[in-house]
DNA sequence: TGTATCTAGTTTTTT
DNA sequence: ACTAGATACA
């Protein structure tokens, strides 16, 4: 446990004489960096002192501006590296901070301790803290599930209907108020009210239980802190002098409570930059107050005011559609983007009948950029994608893409940590490791099945709770005094057994880790090792197996089922990087993500909020129709806020894209199993007519665009709305091939050779792979399952899956179903 | 306890 | 259309 005491001896902070600031700033060494910077990018990191407002639009060098900051700080001996203070949102951010500021000083930078995300810092502190707000500084961090779990127990124990009020709806609104850095006693009695009158209660309850289990939530993390930090004026302190200077990134996704944090933190000496766009806020829904940046100049009187407008990423066309658009808020700071680049091509904008075809009119221009395209070289499908507002939108992509086998990734959905067998897996650890944690035992007790159901697990608790011990230890006594009878009762009584071994393999493991007669901190000698000499990565293995969790997923005959396993494979792979499961467990608490490196090309498909922060030179926006974006529950539920946040979404988007930006809209498109007729996004009428070509036919709506004067009368609407009114005739999808815009579309795609034959590598494989199967197979797919092959047409194959029914799919993506079932892990 | 059936709710997501 | 989650039934 780390109390106060231990604050010096931290390496974190060790800190012998530091040389004056005088005698460092004589030891500056030369700074070839600044030569690489632009004017305004210089004056940002040239201004060390004192408050600093960088606001850099999309694309302006922000991150150099700022790693470049950060070497010029220790450079000139201002500090170092372990009195910077520097912020940002995601993990990716940090290390991408971090390997940066290497490079630029052109050496690696050992020990930049403050650097990552407010979450891993706020870890890092509260851990040394943790006594002022009750808890012990080896505190678990609950994940959302863990947190929903609790949540529904609390709920149900206060006698409400949680079908009216589901936990998730209490989950928000906590979530909300810990956002807004209210503790169970700050929230407004207004607010409180909200839960059926006992959200307040709740919350109060629920921060007690979370105490309780000697746990926090991550909204914790910030609230924690914020509240130590006001209370304890004697350890702000010592941060204001530790921490010399601050840098923020992403300044406009903050929320109050990181706001709250970083204001007392540089309320003494004021030495904070903060970076962000407030044209790319866009994460309002989540607690981000785009109010931090706007009123950065009044909370830091006399701030160093700095815009990066120069922009290195995107063609004049792209950028000048961009501008068009976000000039549309009223709320802005101000910013016009420029660049040198040459002038490249118009954003283009294209209409189509349905979701549909815009897939497949997506699919072929990726295929044609692929292969070189009006004289235009041939690109990687690694550098383009297309970006949705919503992720249902990626079906459509999914399914054409598999049916004309272009490969293809996509970003987002459920993260590697935060799947099923991930987090079951983890639980079994979780127990190993400290078997009072009564989370993870709720989660595994029966999964795989043990005959353990509700009742079962209820004398469990009620055991546990009589003898005021963790559920594990609960389990054990119930068993002795024989209260459980059955199978069940044989079921658990292997459970604990094994949990007592695999604790113990954990302290032998540690054992082994540390001297050979070093005492273990909870003082328990571990029994005589009956797993004798394991790794950590073993014994992870032997917990998977023992437990019965690994047949689990092998007897499980649903589609998904090798994928899991397969997961949890990667899983175990993962530990080797790790000296114990310890450190693992309380490293996957962090990070949620889990990038493994891919090796074939792919096109990227992705929602906009993932793409903030990326960039491709080849990027698709499909889906602008109003209603799905701008999104129409957004604009319900935050009015003009909720469209000037839609429209932050748009300018994000096509900033993205560094050479070719292509908006695409459908007048149909089926939701919710509704086919639903759109108009084109009012964000299209947005787009600046001089940037923007017009591939849609103007027969289909939409197509009126850029020709208001021509187009107004009969042509235009219609086409999609009903609302449009009855008096305009219902064009037909003859209509529109016929159109004059389709058929010059149709003429310009015909320029570049359809028939040439695609990569030959794929080809070759393609009539390979066709050739092993014949109708009657049985086969496997990694999306659609298991299915019968039906028939072969050329080199796709006709296939009655099992679950999703028939599909035409690529012969390659599919193998025999007696292979599926074969790579099994361990 | 395990399975079959129904019912409601479907934006965006990091830590 | 689809899925997750809860309830009904074997």
């Amino acid at each position: 446990m780390r109390a106060m005491s231990s604050f010096d001896e931290n390496d974190a902070f060790e800190s012998a004489a530091r040389p004056s600031l005088a005698a460092r700033a004589m030891a500056a060494r030369p700074a070839p960096y600044l030569d690489d910077l632009n004017p305004a990018q210089r004056e940002a990191v040239e201004a060390l002192d004192g408050p600093v407002l960088m606001l850099a639009g999309a694309g302006t060098g922000k991150t150099k501006a700022l790693t470049t900051r950060i070497a010029h700080l220790l450079n000139t001996g201002r500090a170092r590296p372990n009195e910077i203070l520097a912020v940002t949102f995601t993990n990716k951010a940090a290390r991408e901070m971090k390997e940066r500021v290497a490079r630029t000083l052109g050496q690696s930078v050992e020990g930049m301790p403050w650097m990552g995300t407010f979450h891993a810092i706020c870890v890092k502190l509260l851990r040394r803290h943790a006594e002022l707000v009750d808890l012990k500084s080896n505190f678990t961090i609950l994940d959302t599930d863990d947190q929903l779990r609790l949540l529904k127990q609390l709920i149900s124990a206060a006698n409400i209907d949680d079908k009216r009020w589901p936990a998730r709806m209490l989950a928000g609104l906590i979530d909300g108020w810990k956002n807004r850095a209210w503790g169970p006693s700050q929230v407004p009695a207004g607010e409180a009210a909200a839960y059926n009158n006992m959200g307040g209660e709740l919350y109060e309850a629920y921060q007690r239980r979370l105490v309780e289990l000697n746990a926090v939530d991550f909204g914790d993390l910030l609230l924690h802190m914020v509240s130590i930090f006001q209370k304890h004026p004697d350890v702000l302190a010592q941060y204001q002098r530790w921490f010399r200077y601050i840098l923020v990134d992403e300044y406009q996704d903050t929320n109050v409570a990181q706001y709250l944090w970083l204001r007392l933190l540089a309320a003494d000496h004021k030495n904070i930059c903060c970076v962000g766009d407030d044209d790319q806020s866009i994460y309002g829904w989540r607690g981000a107050e785009v109010g931090n940046i706007l009123r950065f100049e009044k909370d830091f009187p006399g701030a160093k005011v700095v815009r990066l407008e120069q922009n290195y990423r995107s063609t004049p066309h792209i950028l000048a559609a961009a501008s068009g658009v976000i000039a549309g808020n009223r709320s802005r700071l101000g910013k016009e983007l420029w660049t040198e680049a040459q002038e490249g091509e118009k954003v283009r904008l294209i209409g189509h009948w349905d979701g549909e075809e815009e897939a497949r009119w997506i699919g072929e221009e990726i295929e044609s950029l692929q292969r070189g395209t009006r004289g235009l070289p041939p690109r990687s499908l690694d550098d383009m994608a297309i970006l949705v507002r919503a992720s249902h939108q990626m079906r459509a992509f999914e399914d054409r893409f598999l049916t004309i086998g272009l490969p293809y990734r996509v970003i987002g959905g459920p993260r590697f940590y935060e799947r099923m067998e991930i987090r079951d897996a983890m639980a079994y650890f979780r127990i190993a490791v400290s078997p009072d944690d009564d989370l993870a035992f709720e989660r595994i007790v029966n999964t795989p099945k043990r005959g353990l159901g509700d009742k079962a697990q209820q004398k469990i608790q009620m055991a546990a709770r009589s003898n005021g011990v963790p559920l594990l230890e609960g389990a054990r006594i119930l068993l002795e005094e024989k209260g459980l009878g059955g199978k069940g009762a044989a079921e658990l009584r292997k459970l604990v057994d094994a949990c007592a071994r695999w604790h113990a393999a954990v302290l032998n493991a540690q054992l082994d880790f540390l001297d050979e007669d070093a005492v273990l901190d909870d003082g328990l000698v571990p029994l005589q090792p009956p797993l004798p000499g394991l790794s950590h990565v073993e014994l992870a293995e032997v917990i998977l197996d023992e437990s019965g969790y690994t047949a689990h997923w092998q007897n499980d005959k649903s589609p998904e089922a090798p994928g899991r396993l397969e997961n949890l494979k990667e899983l175990v792979k993962a530990l080797e990087n790790f000296d114990n499961l310890q450190g693992f467990l309380e490293h996957v608490a962090l990070i949620m993500d889990n990038e493994q490196e891919e090796t074939e090309e792919k096109v990227t498909i992705m929602t906009l909020h993932g793409a903030k922060g990326l960039e491709f030179p080849v990027v698709f926006l499909p889906g602008w129709e109003d209603g799905l974006f701008p999104s129409q529950r957004s604009m319900d539920e935050n009015g003009l806020k909720g469209l000037e946040e839609e429209r932050r979404l748009a300018y994000v988007g096509i900033t993205r894209a560094e050479e070719l930006c292509t908006i695409s809209f459908a007048a149909n498109r089926r939701l919710y199993g509704q086919w639903q007729s759109s108009m084109p996004s009012r964000f299209i009428d947005e787009l600046p007519e001089d940037h923007v070509e017009v591939l849609t036919p103007p027969g289909l709506y939409g197509g009126g665009y850029g020709a208001a004067g021509l187009n107004t009368g009969s042509m235009g609407a219609g086409f999609g709305t009903g609302l449009a009114g009855g008096m305009e005739q219902r064009a037909t999808k003859a209509d529109v091939y016929n159109s004059p815009g389709w058929k010059r579309m149709q003429a310009r795609r015909s320029e570049r050779p359809l028939s040439q034959p695609r990569e030959s590598r794929a080809s070759a494989i393609d009539l390979e792979a066709v050739s092993s199967f014949t109708a009657g197979n049985r086969v496997f797919h990694q999306k659609f399952g298991y299915g019968i092959v039906m028939g072969i047409e050329g080199d796709k194959l006709d296939i009655a899956f099992e679950k999703a029914g028939a599909k035409k799919v690529v012969a390659r993506f599919v193998v025999a179903a007696d292979q599926a079932g074969d790579d099994v892990p361990f």
